[in-house]
RNA sequence: GCACCCGUAGCUCAAUGGAUAGAGCACCAGACUACGAAUCUGGGGGUUGGAGGUUCGAGUCCUUCCGGGUGCGCCA
């Protein structure tokens, strides 16, 4: 585990609270943070303490601020303490203290950051594309932010899964294997036209396209013309569905899975497991759910009151076997059954939810595009019933991108048809620029993809300043021979004493706190903001070094400064790297 | 009608309930006989959509209104 100064200085000020004050409750305590000042003049850290305690402790918050400041003084990682403000505690740290914090990163390398590890396990479910078709940049985003999120948690000391979750029970692949089954009859050579065809079937042809015929071909391939009927008029036609539905359901979309599984891969994106809707259904977990919930009282039949406002032109008042979830927050209960018997698209997520939970996960994540926002209280209500509310159940939510080039919205691919598709964009900016990009804002934001920005090579590019500042520290360290981090944390490191390169020590040393926070919070963009920071510390002292050239990594007459400026270069690239891993992006060794 | 998300500098966006709300772009003024100028330095720019409330302290939490988005019984 990596020694975060912010954690370990908290635990310093919780020492000296009790020490001070023995009858303090736990709960005060646990609200006691240490935090970077938004003012650097106001020192390295400043704590909350006297202000959250002062309180319960029946003492004036200054007063308590000046005692603990006093305490805090014996610290030997502490320069100065000050009571400041209503009541907080300002550190200043020893700057042989913050130095140190660069061998601590070169013994630990990329693993500097690393979270102690916690109890539990996490699931993270993530992509859960429909197979139905290549992956357009919608889930694109929120493919980048689960995996991302997965190996923040990781990092953070989580034990993670990672899930996907194939929805291939419902109506839609029905459609896709009518589909495919129609580039079957083309490959056959059926005279029947497209639309011919979408007449004879239900819904229409709703996947149309040129993805399929692929499959179609291989259809034919593996089965002949055994699927289909001759037909006097168009040569080839469609036979019963009985007969080819089931076969060419379960071929196409184990065709579009592998389709799936490559366009992860490209992205550099891996899971763990994938889960089958209908294999769950078969298994009968829907049965075993529903019984659960039954033997808690928690399923009725019922109707439930039409919409407000509008109401929908076909509504009719309807009997249905409905979840209690409105006990656990949602705004209404919910159906777990159509008509037919078969479960509600929510009856058969309350199936995969059960069976997470039965696998003994204690927290589950999910990452969901932002049109399914709605769904988010009955799923935790669901969550909540079914574990007794011993698991959590997080959602987040990815908003639209937008994807742009010459200032204009890009919108077709050939391929798909409507949409542009994951490896469009992957052919045109690099798997490294699509992940930081797709980084670089909240997730609940919309976000504008920007095709010429990205390949851009300039300040306004994250993704290039961040590779910058890693190709450069990469650049001065060959130039140096490449000295292993070993022999570099072991470099006397006082003559590290420029402003510049205290500041980045104290970026580098806080690594390991945005790691806990962003982790936390469930907001892997921090990572990108930080490195983007990082980078900017990493260049100012660089630029530095051109006007003052005594700042310059290697001075030729001065082997110790040489080794302990490197051992900032080295540590700042390690840092990066460390961060790049978490959001699953190659760091550059050189941009020429 | 109801629920959820969003509203921060001209633009794109940050800010675990902390002190004087920050970056980048754009704008203005500067720095290359180079450890990589693909970079950097300085400057002007704000009623955090409005109004109440909780708190020692609110961009952040609560209420309400305005504006934008998403969704709202057998689509997934």
């Amino acid at each position: 585990m990596s020694h975060d100064i912010f954690a370990h200085l908290r635990d310093r000020t919780i020492t000296a609270l009790r020490a001070l004050l023995p009858e303090v409750p736990e709960e005060a305590l646990s609200r006691v943070i240490m935090e970077p000042p938004r003012d650097a003049s106001h020192g390295d850290m400043a704590t909350n303490a006297a202000l959250v305690v002062g309180k319960v402790a029946k003492m004036a918050p200054p007063k308590l601020a000046a005692e603990l400041a006093a305490a805090l003084k014996d610290c030997p990682e502490v320069e100065e303490a000050a009571p400041a403000g209503p009541g907080f505690v300002n550190l200043r740290l020893r700057e042989d203290y913050v130095r140190g914090q660069v061998a601590v990163v070169l013994r630990e390398g990329e693993g500097y950051g690393q979270g102690a590890a916690k109890p539990g396990s996490v699931n993270v479910e993530y992509v859960s594309a429909n197979p139905t078709g290549p992956m357009h940049v919608g889930h694109c985003r929120g493919a980048v932010v689960g995996d991302a999120l997965a190996g923040l948690l990781a990092k953070a000391g989580h034990r993670v899964t990672r899930e996907y979750y194939i929805n291939d029970a419902g109506a839609q692949v029905q459609a896709l294997a009518y589909a495919a089954y129609w580039r079957y009859l083309q490959a056959l050579g059926t005279r029947m036209t497209e639309e011919e065809y979408a007449q004879l079937i239900p819904g229409g042809l709703q996947y149309r396209g040129e993805y399929l015929i692929p499959v179609g071909q291989a259809l034919m391939a593996s089965h002949g013309s055994s699927l289909a009927v001759e037909d006097p008029v168009h040569g080839w036609g469609m036979s019963g569905p009985d007969l080819w539905l089931a076969p060419v359901r379960a071929f196409t979309v184990a065709a579009m899975m592998a389709e799936i599984r490559e366009d992860l891969a490209a992205l550099g994106v891996q899971h763990d497991i994938f889960i089958s809707e209908a294999q769950l259904v078969r298994d009968g977990v829907l049965e075993k759910a529903e019984a659960l919930l039954d033997s808690q009282g928690l399923i009725y039949r019922g109707t439930l009151p039409p919409p407000k406002g509008k109401l929908p032109e076909d509504w009719e008042e309807r009997e249905q076997t409905l979840f209690r979830s409105e006990q656990f927050g949602d705004d209404t209960d919910r159906p777990l059954r159509k008509s037919d018997g078969s479960g509600t698209y929510f009856a058969n997520d309350i199936a995969n939810h059960l069976h997470k939970i039965e696998r003994g996960f204690d927290a589950l994540v999910h990452v969901w595009g932002a049109d399914h926002g709605g769904y988010v209280k009955r799923m935790q209500a669901a969550v909540a019933a079914l574990s007794g509310k011993r698991v959590s159940l997080d959602v987040v939510l990815t908003q639209i991108v937008h994807v742009m080039k010459d200032g204009q919205p890009v919108r077709m691919s050939k391929r798909a048809g409507s949409y542009i598709t994951l490896r469009d964009l992957i052919d045109e900016v690099g798997k490294d620029a699509v992940r930081f990009t797709m980084l670089t804002r909240k997730s609940d934001a919309q976000m504008e993809f920007d095709l010429d920005l990205v390949v851009q090579q300039s300040r306004d590019n994250p993704v290039f300043y961040v590779q910058y500042a890693h190709a450069r520290c990469r650049s001065v360290l060959r130039g140096a021979g490449d000295p292993s981090l070993e022999s570099l944390a072991e470099a006397p490191l006082d003559s590290l004493t420029d402003p510049a390169e205290l500041g980045l020590i104290r970026r580098i040393a806080s690594w390991p706190r945005v790691v806990e926070a962003a982790a936390a919070a469930r907001e892997p963009h921090r990572v990108a903001f930080f490195l983007n920071d990082l980078a900017s510390d990493f260049h100012l002292l660089w630029n530095k070094g051109k006007e003052d050239t005594t700042l310059r990594f290697i001075q030729a007459d001065q082997p110790a400064a040489t080794q302990a400026r490197l051992a900032l270069v080295a540590a700042t690239a390690a840092v990066v790297r460390s961060g790049l891993r978490v959001m699953g992006v190659t760091p550059v060794e050189e941009m020429r």
